[in-house]
DNA sequence: ACCTGAACACCGTTCAAGT
DNA sequence: ACCTGAACACCGTTCAAGT
Protein backbone atom coordinates (compact mmCIF):
# COMPACT_ATOMS: atom_id res chain seq x y z
CA UNK A 1 0.00 0.00 0.00
CA UNK A 2 1.57 3.65 -0.64
CA UNK A 3 2.34 5.34 1.89
CA UNK A 4 0.64 8.66 1.66
CA UNK A 5 1.20 11.74 2.67
CA UNK A 6 -1.09 12.88 5.73
CA UNK A 7 -0.80 15.99 7.91
CA UNK A 8 -2.10 13.37 11.34
CA UNK A 9 -1.17 10.49 12.65
CA UNK A 10 -1.81 7.67 11.30
CA UNK A 11 -4.94 6.50 13.29
CA UNK A 12 -6.11 3.69 11.47
CA UNK A 13 -7.89 5.64 8.77
CA UNK A 14 -10.54 6.59 11.58
CA UNK A 15 -9.26 9.98 11.45
CA UNK A 16 -12.39 11.51 10.06
CA UNK A 17 -14.19 10.79 13.78
CA UNK A 18 -12.04 14.12 15.04
CA UNK A 19 -11.79 16.18 11.45
CA UNK A 20 -14.38 19.09 10.93
CA UNK A 21 -15.30 17.66 7.70
CA UNK A 22 -14.20 14.11 6.78
CA UNK A 23 -14.32 13.55 3.02
CA UNK A 24 -17.88 13.31 1.89
CA UNK A 25 -19.71 10.21 0.40
CA UNK A 26 -23.03 9.31 -0.27
CA UNK A 27 -24.02 7.67 3.09
CA UNK A 28 -22.96 10.86 4.79
CA UNK A 29 -24.60 12.53 2.49
CA UNK A 30 -27.89 10.49 3.40
CA UNK A 31 -27.70 10.30 6.97
CA UNK A 32 -27.20 14.40 7.32
CA UNK A 33 -30.11 15.08 4.87
CA UNK A 34 -32.41 12.99 7.31
CA UNK A 35 -31.02 14.55 10.63
CA UNK A 36 -31.85 17.65 8.68
CA UNK A 37 -35.15 16.57 7.39
CA UNK A 38 -35.72 15.52 11.14
CA UNK A 39 -35.37 19.16 12.23
CA UNK A 40 -36.49 21.26 10.06
CA UNK A 41 -39.23 19.69 8.09
CA UNK A 42 -39.79 18.68 4.29
CA UNK A 43 -40.60 22.72 3.57
CA UNK A 44 -36.85 24.06 4.94
CA UNK A 45 -35.30 21.09 3.30
CA UNK A 46 -33.49 22.37 0.36
CA UNK A 47 -29.88 21.10 -0.89
CA UNK A 48 -28.51 24.56 -0.09
CA UNK A 49 -29.45 24.18 3.64
CA UNK A 50 -28.12 20.72 3.57
CA UNK A 51 -24.88 21.45 1.83
CA UNK A 52 -24.44 25.06 4.38
CA UNK A 53 -25.03 21.66 7.33
CA UNK A 54 -22.51 19.96 5.66
CA UNK A 55 -19.98 22.85 5.60
CA UNK A 56 -19.93 22.41 1.65
CA UNK A 57 -21.04 24.10 -1.13
CA UNK A 58 -24.23 22.90 -2.49
CA UNK A 59 -23.00 21.51 -6.09
CA UNK A 60 -20.52 18.99 -3.94
CA UNK A 61 -23.47 16.65 -3.03
CA UNK A 62 -24.44 16.33 -6.91
CA UNK A 63 -20.96 14.38 -6.69
CA UNK A 64 -23.17 11.71 -4.74
CA UNK A 65 -26.13 11.59 -5.45
CA UNK A 66 -27.90 12.18 -9.27
CA UNK A 67 -30.59 15.12 -7.88
CA UNK A 68 -32.59 16.08 -5.09
CA UNK A 69 -35.35 12.87 -5.67
CA UNK A 70 -32.13 10.30 -5.50
CA UNK A 71 -31.48 11.75 -2.30
CA UNK A 72 -35.01 11.72 -0.94
CA UNK A 73 -35.07 8.24 -2.23
CA UNK A 74 -32.19 7.15 -0.10
CA UNK A 75 -33.42 8.58 2.63
CA UNK A 76 -36.35 6.90 2.73
CA UNK A 77 -34.70 3.46 2.45
CA UNK A 78 -32.76 4.96 6.17
CA UNK A 79 -36.15 4.61 7.37
CA UNK A 80 -37.13 1.64 6.18
CA UNK A 81 -34.28 0.34 7.48
CA UNK A 82 -34.97 1.41 11.14
CA UNK A 83 -38.08 -0.67 11.04
CA UNK A 84 -38.12 -4.11 12.71
CA UNK A 85 -38.36 -7.13 10.38
CA UNK A 86 -41.40 -9.39 10.94
CA UNK A 87 -40.52 -13.04 12.07
CA UNK A 88 -42.38 -15.81 11.87
CA UNK A 89 -41.47 -18.03 14.81
CA UNK A 90 -42.70 -15.74 17.09
CA UNK A 91 -46.27 -16.41 15.65
CA UNK A 92 -47.82 -14.00 12.90
CA UNK A 93 -49.74 -11.95 14.97
CA UNK A 94 -47.49 -11.00 17.60
CA UNK A 95 -44.73 -10.70 14.62
CA UNK A 96 -47.23 -8.17 12.43
CA UNK A 97 -48.00 -6.48 15.68
CA UNK A 98 -44.41 -5.30 16.26
CA UNK A 99 -43.24 -4.42 13.00
CA UNK A 100 -47.07 -2.25 12.70
CA UNK A 101 -45.52 -0.81 16.12
CA UNK A 102 -41.89 -0.83 14.72
CA UNK A 103 -42.81 1.16 11.17
CA UNK A 104 -44.99 3.74 12.55
CA UNK A 105 -42.33 4.36 15.27
CA UNK A 106 -40.28 4.88 12.45
CA UNK A 107 -42.67 7.03 11.04
CA UNK A 108 -43.18 9.11 13.79
CA UNK A 109 -39.85 9.88 14.33
CA UNK A 110 -38.94 10.93 10.59
CA UNK A 111 -42.60 12.56 9.93
CA UNK A 112 -41.49 13.92 6.34
CA UNK A 113 -40.70 10.33 5.28
CA UNK A 114 -45.11 9.22 4.85
CA UNK A 115 -45.31 11.62 1.61
CA UNK A 116 -42.37 9.83 0.42
CA UNK A 117 -42.45 6.58 1.37
CA UNK A 118 -44.88 5.57 -2.10
CA UNK A 119 -42.80 7.44 -4.06
CA UNK A 120 -42.32 7.69 -8.07
CA UNK A 121 -38.79 6.36 -8.06
CA UNK A 122 -37.77 2.83 -7.97
CA UNK A 123 -38.03 1.24 -3.87
CA UNK A 124 -35.05 0.92 -2.59
CA UNK A 125 -33.10 -2.45 -1.17
CA UNK A 126 -33.97 -2.03 2.73
CA UNK A 127 -37.45 -1.67 1.31
CA UNK A 128 -37.72 -4.64 -0.68
CA UNK A 129 -36.21 -6.72 2.16
CA UNK A 130 -38.70 -5.64 4.47
CA UNK A 131 -41.56 -6.31 2.21
CA UNK A 132 -39.72 -9.99 1.84
CA UNK A 133 -39.64 -10.08 5.43
CA UNK A 134 -43.39 -9.65 5.35
CA UNK A 135 -44.34 -11.36 2.83
CA UNK A 136 -42.35 -14.65 3.95
CA UNK A 137 -43.63 -14.16 7.55
CA UNK A 138 -47.08 -14.43 5.85
CA UNK A 139 -46.78 -17.37 3.92
CA UNK A 140 -44.66 -19.42 6.68
CA UNK A 141 -47.75 -18.87 8.80
CA UNK A 142 -50.05 -20.21 6.37
CA UNK A 143 -51.63 -17.64 4.47
CA UNK A 144 -52.31 -18.19 0.70
CA UNK A 145 -50.57 -15.46 -2.11
CA UNK A 146 -53.82 -13.87 -2.34
CA UNK A 147 -54.42 -13.33 1.08
CA UNK A 148 -50.94 -12.22 1.68
CA UNK A 149 -51.74 -9.20 -0.44
CA UNK A 150 -54.85 -8.87 1.48
CA UNK A 151 -53.31 -8.65 4.53
CA UNK A 152 -49.90 -6.23 3.40
CA UNK A 153 -52.15 -4.04 1.57
CA UNK A 154 -54.47 -3.48 4.99
CA UNK A 155 -51.95 -3.02 7.46
CA UNK A 156 -49.71 -0.65 5.72
CA UNK A 157 -52.62 1.44 4.25
CA UNK A 158 -53.40 1.84 8.05
CA UNK A 159 -50.00 2.44 9.69
CA UNK A 160 -49.42 5.42 6.33
CA UNK A 161 -52.75 6.49 7.16
CA UNK A 162 -52.24 7.05 10.59
CA UNK A 163 -49.28 8.73 10.22
CA UNK A 164 -50.15 10.90 7.97
CA UNK A 165 -52.67 11.90 10.34
CA UNK A 166 -50.70 12.02 13.14
CA UNK A 167 -48.05 14.23 10.66
CA UNK A 168 -49.99 17.05 10.18
CA UNK A 169 -51.97 17.52 13.65
CA UNK A 170 -48.53 18.71 15.72
CA UNK A 171 -49.59 18.21 19.19
CA UNK A 172 -47.45 14.95 20.93
CA UNK A 173 -48.48 14.44 24.02
CA UNK A 174 -51.95 14.15 25.10
CA UNK A 175 -52.58 17.39 27.20
CA UNK A 176 -51.35 18.87 24.39
CA UNK A 177 -53.53 17.35 22.33
CA UNK A 178 -56.75 18.85 24.82
CA UNK A 179 -55.28 21.73 24.01
CA UNK A 180 -55.51 21.99 20.63
CA UNK A 181 -58.55 20.28 20.70
CA UNK A 182 -59.83 23.46 22.68
CA UNK A 183 -58.28 25.66 19.83
CA UNK A 184 -60.12 23.99 17.42
CA UNK A 185 -63.27 24.72 19.18
CA UNK A 186 -62.84 28.11 20.16
CA UNK A 187 -61.72 28.74 16.35
CA UNK A 188 -65.05 27.48 15.08
CA UNK A 189 -67.46 30.42 13.93
CA UNK A 190 -70.34 30.64 16.96
CA UNK A 191 -73.15 29.97 14.11
CA UNK A 192 -70.79 27.14 12.43
CA UNK A 193 -71.36 25.25 16.25
CA UNK A 194 -74.55 25.68 16.05
CA UNK A 195 -74.52 23.43 12.38
CA UNK A 196 -72.11 21.18 13.48
CA UNK A 197 -73.06 19.55 17.10
CA UNK A 198 -71.59 15.98 16.81
CA UNK A 199 -68.35 17.87 16.35
CA UNK A 200 -68.63 20.12 18.53
CA UNK A 201 -68.95 17.03 21.05
CA UNK A 202 -66.31 15.58 20.23
CA UNK A 203 -64.09 18.28 20.37
CA UNK A 204 -64.69 19.04 23.94
CA UNK A 205 -64.78 15.81 25.43
CA UNK A 206 -60.98 15.72 23.50
CA UNK A 207 -59.93 18.44 25.22
CA UNK A 208 -60.99 17.39 28.67
CA UNK A 209 -59.96 13.70 28.33
CA UNK A 210 -56.98 14.27 26.14
CA UNK A 211 -55.97 11.92 22.87
CA UNK A 212 -53.33 9.37 22.86
CA UNK A 213 -51.84 8.61 19.94
CA UNK A 214 -50.32 5.37 20.85
CA UNK A 215 -53.50 3.84 22.31
CA UNK A 216 -55.18 5.07 19.38
CA UNK A 217 -53.20 3.49 16.85
CA UNK A 218 -53.03 0.24 18.62
CA UNK A 219 -56.93 0.08 19.28
CA UNK A 220 -57.21 -0.04 15.51
CA UNK A 221 -54.30 -2.14 15.12
CA UNK A 222 -56.03 -4.88 17.78
CA UNK A 223 -58.93 -4.50 15.31
CA UNK A 224 -57.17 -5.51 12.34
CA UNK A 225 -55.43 -8.15 13.26
CA UNK A 226 -58.39 -9.47 14.89
CA UNK A 227 -60.18 -9.28 12.03
CA UNK A 228 -57.36 -10.97 9.67
CA UNK A 229 -57.67 -14.15 12.25
CA UNK A 230 -61.18 -14.26 12.13
CA UNK A 231 -61.23 -14.54 7.83
CA UNK A 232 -58.25 -15.93 7.64
CA UNK A 233 -59.79 -19.81 7.21
CA UNK A 234 -62.24 -18.24 4.27
CA UNK A 235 -59.45 -16.83 2.86
CA UNK A 236 -57.54 -19.63 2.49
CA UNK A 237 -59.09 -20.73 -1.09
CA UNK A 238 -59.72 -17.11 -1.90
CA UNK B 1 -76.95 52.32 -10.38
CA UNK B 2 -74.83 54.48 -12.36
CA UNK B 3 -74.69 53.88 -16.26
CA UNK B 4 -70.93 51.67 -16.84
CA UNK B 5 -69.54 52.28 -19.94
CA UNK B 6 -69.48 48.28 -21.74
CA UNK B 7 -68.62 47.67 -24.97
CA UNK B 8 -71.19 44.84 -25.10
CA UNK B 9 -74.85 44.87 -24.90
CA UNK B 10 -76.06 44.09 -21.66
CA UNK B 11 -77.13 40.85 -20.34
CA UNK B 12 -78.58 41.11 -17.51
CA UNK B 13 -75.42 40.68 -15.61
CA UNK B 14 -74.99 37.19 -17.61
CA UNK B 15 -72.62 37.85 -20.20
CA UNK B 16 -70.10 36.03 -18.40
CA UNK B 17 -71.01 32.81 -19.39
CA UNK B 18 -70.13 34.37 -23.37
CA UNK B 19 -66.88 36.29 -21.91
CA UNK B 20 -63.08 34.90 -22.98
CA UNK B 21 -62.48 36.09 -19.57
CA UNK B 22 -64.75 36.48 -16.81
CA UNK B 23 -64.23 38.75 -13.79
CA UNK B 24 -62.08 36.18 -11.30
CA UNK B 25 -63.51 35.40 -7.82
CA UNK B 26 -62.50 33.37 -4.97
CA UNK B 27 -64.52 29.98 -6.22
CA UNK B 28 -63.90 30.40 -9.81
CA UNK B 29 -60.06 30.45 -8.95
CA UNK B 30 -60.09 28.02 -6.30
CA UNK B 31 -62.17 25.19 -9.41
CA UNK B 32 -59.74 26.15 -11.52
CA UNK B 33 -56.78 25.17 -8.95
CA UNK B 34 -58.72 21.72 -8.78
CA UNK B 35 -58.82 21.16 -12.87
CA UNK B 36 -54.84 22.24 -13.00
CA UNK B 37 -53.80 20.13 -10.19
CA UNK B 38 -55.77 17.00 -11.41
CA UNK B 39 -54.07 17.43 -15.21
CA UNK B 40 -50.76 18.66 -14.03
CA UNK B 41 -50.27 17.12 -10.57
CA UNK B 42 -49.20 18.91 -7.61
CA UNK B 43 -45.17 19.90 -8.23
CA UNK B 44 -46.29 21.23 -11.93
CA UNK B 45 -49.09 23.28 -9.98
CA UNK B 46 -47.89 26.71 -9.18
CA UNK B 47 -49.45 30.08 -8.70
CA UNK B 48 -47.79 31.54 -12.12
CA UNK B 49 -49.16 28.16 -14.33
CA UNK B 50 -52.73 28.71 -12.50
CA UNK B 51 -52.56 32.39 -13.40
CA UNK B 52 -51.29 31.34 -16.98
CA UNK B 53 -54.52 28.70 -17.13
CA UNK B 54 -57.07 31.79 -16.22
CA UNK B 55 -55.39 34.24 -18.62
CA UNK B 56 -54.38 36.66 -15.86
CA UNK B 57 -51.35 38.16 -14.05
CA UNK B 58 -50.07 35.47 -11.06
CA UNK B 59 -50.53 38.72 -8.63
CA UNK B 60 -54.30 38.54 -9.83
CA UNK B 61 -54.71 35.91 -7.67
CA UNK B 62 -53.46 37.05 -4.95
CA UNK B 63 -56.55 39.42 -4.75
CA UNK B 64 -58.86 36.43 -3.91
CA UNK B 65 -56.20 34.21 -1.65
CA UNK B 66 -54.02 35.18 0.76
CA UNK B 67 -51.37 32.70 -0.50
CA UNK B 68 -50.45 29.36 -2.10
CA UNK B 69 -51.35 27.31 1.12
CA UNK B 70 -54.60 29.39 1.57
CA UNK B 71 -55.49 28.32 -2.12
CA UNK B 72 -54.56 24.74 -1.40
CA UNK B 73 -56.92 24.54 1.86
CA UNK B 74 -60.16 25.98 -0.48
CA UNK B 75 -58.95 23.51 -2.87
CA UNK B 76 -59.23 20.88 -0.74
CA UNK B 77 -62.06 21.64 0.64
CA UNK B 78 -63.80 21.57 -2.61
CA UNK B 79 -62.86 17.65 -2.46
CA UNK B 80 -64.31 17.11 0.51
CA UNK B 81 -67.90 18.70 -0.72
CA UNK B 82 -67.42 16.03 -3.25
CA UNK B 83 -67.90 12.99 -0.63
CA UNK B 84 -71.18 11.22 0.22
CA UNK B 85 -72.56 12.48 3.64
CA UNK B 86 -73.13 8.99 5.66
CA UNK B 87 -76.30 8.70 7.04
CA UNK B 88 -77.40 6.71 9.95
CA UNK B 89 -81.29 6.15 8.83
CA UNK B 90 -79.09 3.87 5.79
CA UNK B 91 -77.98 1.50 8.86
CA UNK B 92 -74.38 2.52 10.02
CA UNK B 93 -72.39 -0.13 8.05
CA UNK B 94 -73.88 0.56 4.91
CA UNK B 95 -73.53 4.10 5.04
CA UNK B 96 -70.03 3.84 6.10
CA UNK B 97 -69.21 1.14 3.57
CA UNK B 98 -70.81 4.06 1.22
CA UNK B 99 -68.76 6.92 2.97
CA UNK B 100 -65.41 4.96 2.97
CA UNK B 101 -65.76 4.07 -1.25
CA UNK B 102 -66.95 8.26 -2.18
CA UNK B 103 -63.93 9.19 0.06
CA UNK B 104 -61.49 6.96 -1.92
CA UNK B 105 -63.03 8.03 -5.04
CA UNK B 106 -62.52 11.56 -4.48
CA UNK B 107 -59.12 10.76 -3.72
CA UNK B 108 -58.31 8.94 -6.83
CA UNK B 109 -60.01 11.40 -8.65
CA UNK B 110 -57.93 14.01 -7.63
CA UNK B 111 -54.76 12.34 -6.62
CA UNK B 112 -53.25 15.66 -5.32
CA UNK B 113 -54.98 15.75 -2.47
CA UNK B 114 -54.36 13.07 -0.06
CA UNK B 115 -50.99 14.50 0.70
CA UNK B 116 -53.08 17.85 1.61
CA UNK B 117 -55.99 16.61 3.34
CA UNK B 118 -55.02 16.87 6.60
CA UNK B 119 -52.61 20.40 6.32
CA UNK B 120 -51.82 22.41 8.70
CA UNK B 121 -53.84 24.74 7.79
CA UNK B 122 -57.60 25.22 9.65
CA UNK B 123 -59.94 22.58 8.53
CA UNK B 124 -62.52 23.66 6.10
CA UNK B 125 -65.74 24.36 6.77
CA UNK B 126 -66.85 21.22 4.24
CA UNK B 127 -64.44 19.01 5.97
CA UNK B 128 -66.11 20.25 9.49
CA UNK B 129 -69.34 19.63 7.93
CA UNK B 130 -68.61 16.09 6.85
CA UNK B 131 -67.01 15.11 10.15
CA UNK B 132 -69.88 16.06 12.10
CA UNK B 133 -71.96 14.07 9.54
CA UNK B 134 -69.88 11.17 10.51
CA UNK B 135 -70.13 11.44 13.59
CA UNK B 136 -73.53 11.69 13.84
CA UNK B 137 -74.33 8.64 12.40
CA UNK B 138 -72.15 7.10 14.86
CA UNK B 139 -73.83 8.25 17.65
CA UNK B 140 -76.94 8.40 16.34
CA UNK B 141 -76.37 4.80 15.53
CA UNK B 142 -75.79 4.15 19.14
CA UNK B 143 -71.92 4.17 19.54
CA UNK B 144 -70.13 5.53 22.48
CA UNK B 145 -68.64 8.39 22.16
CA UNK B 146 -64.99 6.76 22.72
CA UNK B 147 -66.34 4.04 20.09
CA UNK B 148 -67.01 6.85 17.38
CA UNK B 149 -63.60 8.46 18.17
CA UNK B 150 -61.96 5.01 17.43
CA UNK B 151 -63.93 4.11 14.55
CA UNK B 152 -63.46 7.58 12.80
CA UNK B 153 -59.52 7.41 13.41
CA UNK B 154 -59.42 4.05 11.96
CA UNK B 155 -61.42 4.31 8.80
CA UNK B 156 -60.40 7.68 7.87
CA UNK B 157 -56.74 6.10 8.42
CA UNK B 158 -57.40 2.69 6.17
CA UNK B 159 -58.68 5.24 3.21
CA UNK B 160 -55.97 7.67 3.26
CA UNK B 161 -53.44 4.75 4.16
CA UNK B 162 -54.71 3.35 0.79
CA UNK B 163 -54.89 6.25 -1.53
CA UNK B 164 -51.27 7.32 -0.46
CA UNK B 165 -50.32 4.13 -1.58
CA UNK B 166 -52.17 4.12 -4.64
CA UNK B 167 -51.65 7.69 -5.23
CA UNK B 168 -47.81 7.15 -6.48
CA UNK B 169 -48.11 3.41 -7.98
CA UNK B 170 -49.30 5.06 -11.39
CA UNK B 171 -51.00 2.38 -13.41
CA UNK B 172 -54.96 2.39 -12.65
CA UNK B 173 -56.03 -0.90 -14.95
CA UNK B 174 -55.18 -4.88 -13.67
CA UNK B 175 -53.75 -4.83 -16.79
CA UNK B 176 -51.19 -1.76 -16.13
CA UNK B 177 -50.36 -3.75 -12.59
CA UNK B 178 -49.19 -6.46 -14.80
CA UNK B 179 -47.19 -4.56 -16.35
CA UNK B 180 -45.75 -2.51 -14.00
CA UNK B 181 -45.22 -5.63 -11.95
CA UNK B 182 -43.27 -7.23 -14.44
CA UNK B 183 -41.27 -4.08 -14.93
CA UNK B 184 -40.13 -4.58 -11.48
CA UNK B 185 -39.68 -7.71 -11.09
CA UNK B 186 -36.96 -7.24 -13.94
CA UNK B 187 -35.70 -4.13 -12.51
CA UNK B 188 -34.51 -6.20 -9.38
CA UNK B 189 -30.91 -7.38 -9.93
CA UNK B 190 -30.24 -11.23 -10.43
CA UNK B 191 -28.40 -11.32 -7.29
CA UNK B 192 -31.45 -9.03 -5.01
CA UNK B 193 -33.97 -11.75 -6.74
CA UNK B 194 -32.47 -14.25 -5.06
CA UNK B 195 -32.36 -12.69 -1.44
CA UNK B 196 -35.99 -11.65 -1.89
CA UNK B 197 -37.55 -15.14 -3.29
CA UNK B 198 -41.14 -14.27 -1.32
CA UNK B 199 -40.97 -10.73 -2.67
CA UNK B 200 -40.26 -11.96 -5.95
CA UNK B 201 -43.23 -14.62 -5.86
CA UNK B 202 -46.12 -12.33 -5.41
CA UNK B 203 -44.50 -9.62 -8.09
CA UNK B 204 -44.65 -12.39 -10.18
CA UNK B 205 -48.62 -13.69 -9.66
CA UNK B 206 -49.83 -10.36 -9.87
CA UNK B 207 -47.93 -9.71 -13.23
CA UNK B 208 -49.71 -12.81 -14.18
CA UNK B 209 -53.08 -12.09 -12.32
CA UNK B 210 -53.70 -8.67 -12.62
CA UNK B 211 -54.13 -6.27 -9.20
CA UNK B 212 -57.35 -4.67 -9.04
CA UNK B 213 -57.54 -1.17 -6.53
CA UNK B 214 -61.23 -1.56 -6.47
CA UNK B 215 -61.55 -4.84 -5.16
CA UNK B 216 -58.50 -4.47 -2.92
CA UNK B 217 -59.66 -1.58 -1.16
CA UNK B 218 -63.48 -3.28 -0.73
CA UNK B 219 -61.96 -6.38 0.63
CA UNK B 220 -59.83 -4.35 3.40
CA UNK B 221 -62.82 -2.42 4.05
CA UNK B 222 -65.17 -5.03 5.12
CA UNK B 223 -62.49 -6.62 7.17
CA UNK B 224 -62.82 -3.19 9.08
CA UNK B 225 -66.10 -3.14 9.09
CA UNK B 226 -66.93 -6.90 10.06
CA UNK B 227 -64.10 -5.63 12.92
CA UNK B 228 -66.06 -2.47 13.96
CA UNK B 229 -69.33 -4.56 14.28
CA UNK B 230 -67.49 -7.58 16.04
CA UNK B 231 -66.41 -5.52 18.47
CA UNK B 232 -69.10 -3.12 19.16
CA UNK B 233 -70.55 -3.93 22.49
CA UNK B 234 -67.40 -4.68 23.68
CA UNK B 235 -66.40 -1.03 23.50
CA UNK B 236 -69.55 -0.08 24.85
CA UNK B 237 -68.59 1.01 28.06
CA UNK B 238 -64.93 1.85 26.90
C1' DA C 1 -62.11 47.39 -6.87
C1' DC C 2 -59.40 44.76 -9.62
C1' DC C 3 -55.39 43.91 -12.31
C1' DT C 4 -50.36 44.59 -13.99
C1' DG C 5 -44.98 44.87 -14.32
C1' DA C 6 -40.88 45.06 -12.27
C1' DA C 7 -38.34 43.44 -8.60
C1' DC C 8 -36.61 40.46 -4.49
C1' DA C 9 -35.15 36.51 -2.22
C1' DC C 10 -35.23 32.20 -2.89
C1' DC C 11 -35.10 27.24 -5.47
C1' DG C 12 -32.73 22.97 -8.25
C1' DT C 13 -29.42 22.31 -11.45
C1' DT C 14 -25.76 23.05 -15.57
C1' DC C 15 -21.35 24.30 -16.81
C1' DA C 16 -16.67 25.52 -16.81
C1' DA C 17 -13.12 25.83 -13.82
C1' DG C 18 -10.11 24.99 -10.01
C1' DT C 19 -7.04 21.54 -6.98
C1' DA D 1 -11.39 12.54 -7.88
C1' DC D 2 -13.63 15.91 -5.54
C1' DC D 3 -15.10 20.53 -4.82
C1' DT D 4 -16.23 25.58 -6.11
C1' DG D 5 -18.40 30.03 -8.25
C1' DA D 6 -21.00 32.03 -11.45
C1' DA D 7 -24.98 31.56 -14.01
C1' DC D 8 -29.79 29.97 -15.72
C1' DA D 9 -34.50 29.13 -15.50
C1' DC D 10 -37.55 28.79 -12.39
C1' DC D 11 -40.43 29.68 -7.71
C1' DG D 12 -43.78 32.57 -4.18
C1' DT D 13 -44.55 37.00 -2.94
C1' DT D 14 -43.99 42.46 -2.08
C1' DC D 15 -44.59 46.85 -3.79
C1' DA D 16 -45.81 50.70 -6.44
C1' DA D 17 -48.62 51.70 -10.28
C1' DG D 18 -52.15 51.64 -13.42
C1' DT D 19 -57.53 51.63 -14.71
Amino acid sequence: MAHRPVPQADDGGQQDAVRRRPRLNQAAVLRAGVVLADAVGIDGFTMRTLAQELGVAPMALYKHVANKQELLDGMVDLVWAEVTEPDAARGWKPALRERAVSLRNGLVRHRWAVGLMEAHGRPGLENLKQHNALLGCLRESGFSFRTAVHVTSLLDAYIYGFALQQKTLSFETPEESGQAAAATRDGIPDDAAARYPYLLEVVGELAAEGYDYDVEFETGLDVLLDGIDALRASWRNG
